[in-house]
RNA sequence: GGCCCGUUCGUCUAUCGGCUAGGACGCCAGGUUUUCAUCCUGGUAAGAGGGGUUCGAUUCCCCUACGGGCUACCA
């Protein structure tokens, strides 16, 4: 019997979550739900100096919008806290003094500049400097100096960093990576480096603090992104030198850009027009939410870059997904964002909405521009006329607006088009006629329009363009009888006095 | 440069040795609609290249090319 499913989504706090890292979450969540299990939030704020304030609360805001809602968190603790790693510190010197009293970890003194310069002598030299077995003898750390010198130094002060002793002559020199999505990468430790596992700011880096805090919260897959399948050869060995079980691991495609180079980055966004963030950060980055995107949508056409279930099913609710995802099914290749679909998904979201909860965004909409009172029969109808032709919900008060206002323009082209020497007096006169009108309803009013037509000598066609024009400005929008039923006698009459003075 | 991962229509993808290579987005054409949108029908367009293995390779192996990632006291 395995063990139960705990996965972790791990974001470190240094601005807004980008959509590659809610696709991570996202697939975290659904491996978590699907089996059971818990999908744990934990915060990586290890390197202080890039930690932004506000980053952490925008992550609880972002993945609650999306309805990726942790089981554990630092809002809310399992036992296994804490959830934040700049406040788990004693137990990472815990487990590095361990390391150190294993042999596997050592103390190093070289200063970042003196690193430097080694790195950029062998640069010169078209050689890639690695601090490793082959030559960390002749660097400064407590390998290379005598005990002694080196409880001095830690004494005196002098800044110091703890390295991994990745390996050593007579240990294997193979690591064997098993990922779920990969299958087996054989690494060769031999070219792998001493990693840093203590910073001289007294706190770990990623990778010891990983390796740590997934050992004791007990997560059974780590589920991340394919940039860390480098570091996955010193990861296993990490747990190895514990003596700990390793995790399984999946390491997902990358999301790259739509066009050019590379893989997405929070930037690209506001070059290339289309949201990179779940909601809004700041005053100028605009999110999906502030966008007009549905979070089901979001999360839908996420999901579906880089998975699928087999099928030819495209849209799916966030239940289907949660029954259906399956690591297995995950791709090998990056996928580059597509900004068209996206909208595309949102579109089909926008259409499954059934009438009464996306009469209650129309509301929502028409509440914040007007101060009219509708009856639910009014709201639906609208809502009914509307719904076909919204792709993003800042669609919806333009398509809402010819219900409360008169054009304030009206296309030139439209005119050019339905505009005719008798259009005046035929709008006129169905003006006339409706004044002891009250409620249109669509066949009576159609048959007043083809009797007007016929009197003039021509077809009901005539009549339709002109009235659509003057009704809504344009030729575009929602049936014209329902239109007209919805404004109610009224407003037919206002708009065609409105429109004949401003257009003949 | 070194190490690692990858490679099917422009894009997202199906195919787990039998393919006339399927679907979706986009685009184009047609239909429905008094208009627009929705919706429906059709069209466009792909296995990076070269070697193997095999009766048979998009599918398995190798090489090359190309793409991506990593190569920090960042994650």
């Amino acid at each position: 019997m395995a063990g139960s499913v705990r996965v972790r989504f791990a974001p470190s706090p240094t601005g807004p979550l980008h959509i590659g890292g809610v696709r991570t979450a996202l697939y975290n969540y659904l491996y978590a739900k699907k089996n059971n299990g818990s999908f744990l939030l934990r915060i990586e704020d290890t390197d202080q100096k890039r930690t932004v304030s506000g980053a952490e609360e925008y992550i609880y805001s972002a993945l609650e919008w999306l309805g990726i809602v942790p089981d554990e968190s630092p809002k809310h603790e399992g036992s296994l806290g804490p959830y934040r790693q700049s406040e788990r510190n004693e137990i990472y010197e815990k487990w590095a003094q361990i390391l150190i009293d294993k042999g596997l970890a050592y103390y190093a003194f070289d200063t970042p500049k003196e690193l430097d310069d080694h790195r950029k002598k062998h640069e010169k030299k078209g050689k890639t400097f690695i601090y490793n077995w082959h030559n960390r003898l002749k660097l400064k750390n407590s390998l290379s100096v005598s005990a002694k010198e080196t409880s001095e130094k830690i004494k005196s002060g002098v800044p110091y960093v703890v390295r991994f002793l990745m390996w050593n002559d007579g240990d294997d020199e193979i690591v064997r990576c098993s990922d779920i999505i990969r299958g087996n990468v054989d690494v060769d430790c031999k070219v792998l480096d001493d990693k840093i596992l203590y910073k001289s700011d007294g706190f770990p880096t990623y990778h010891f603090a990983n390796v740590v805090d997934d050992h004791l919260m007990k997560i059974s897959h780590v589920i991340r992104g394919e940039e860390w399948l480098p570091s996955l050869a010193l990861h296993i060995k990490l747990y190895d030198a514990f003596g700990w079980t390793t995790p399984s691991f999946a390491h997902l495609p990358l999301i790259l850009k739509p066009s050019g180079k590379g893989k997405l980055s929070k930037r690209d966004g506001d070059q290339l027009g289309f949201p990179v963030f779940p909601i809004q950060w700041g005053e100028e980055m605009k999110g999906y939410r502030e966008t007009g995107f549905l979070p089901e949508a979001v999360v839908n056409f996420l999901a579906l870059i880089g998975w699928n279930n087999g099928d030819e099913q495209e849209v799916f609710t966030i239940e289907e997904m949660v029954s259906l995802f399956d690591l297995n099914r995950v791709h090998h290749a990056g996928a580059r964002f597509d900004p068209e679909k996206n909208k595309w998904f949102n579109q089909q979201h926008i259409q499954a909405l059934s009438l009464s909860a996306f009469a209650q965004l129309c509301k929502a909409e028409v509440e914040r521009h007007t101060q009219t009172y509708l009856t639910d029969e009014k709201l639906l109808a609208m809502a009914e006329m509307v719904q076909p032709r919204v792709v993003l919900l800042g669609d919806l008060w333009p398509a809402l607006k010819i219900f409360f206002e008169a054009p304030d323009e009206y296309d030139s082209k439209a005119i050019k088009k339905v505009w005719k020497e008798n259009t005046a007096t035929l709008l006129q006169t169905v003006a006339d006629r409706l004044v002891n009108e009250d409620d249109l309803k669509a066949d009576a009013f159609k048959s007043l329009l083809q009797s007007i037509a016929e009197g003039a000598g021509t077809g009901i066609g005539a009549l339709m363009g002109p009235l659509r024009l003057v009704l809504v400005g344009s030729l575009t929008g929602p049936d014209l009888l329902q239109l007209t039923h919805a404004l109610g006698a009224r407003v037919v009459i206002d708009r065609i006095n409105i429109a004949l003075m401003g257009i003949s």
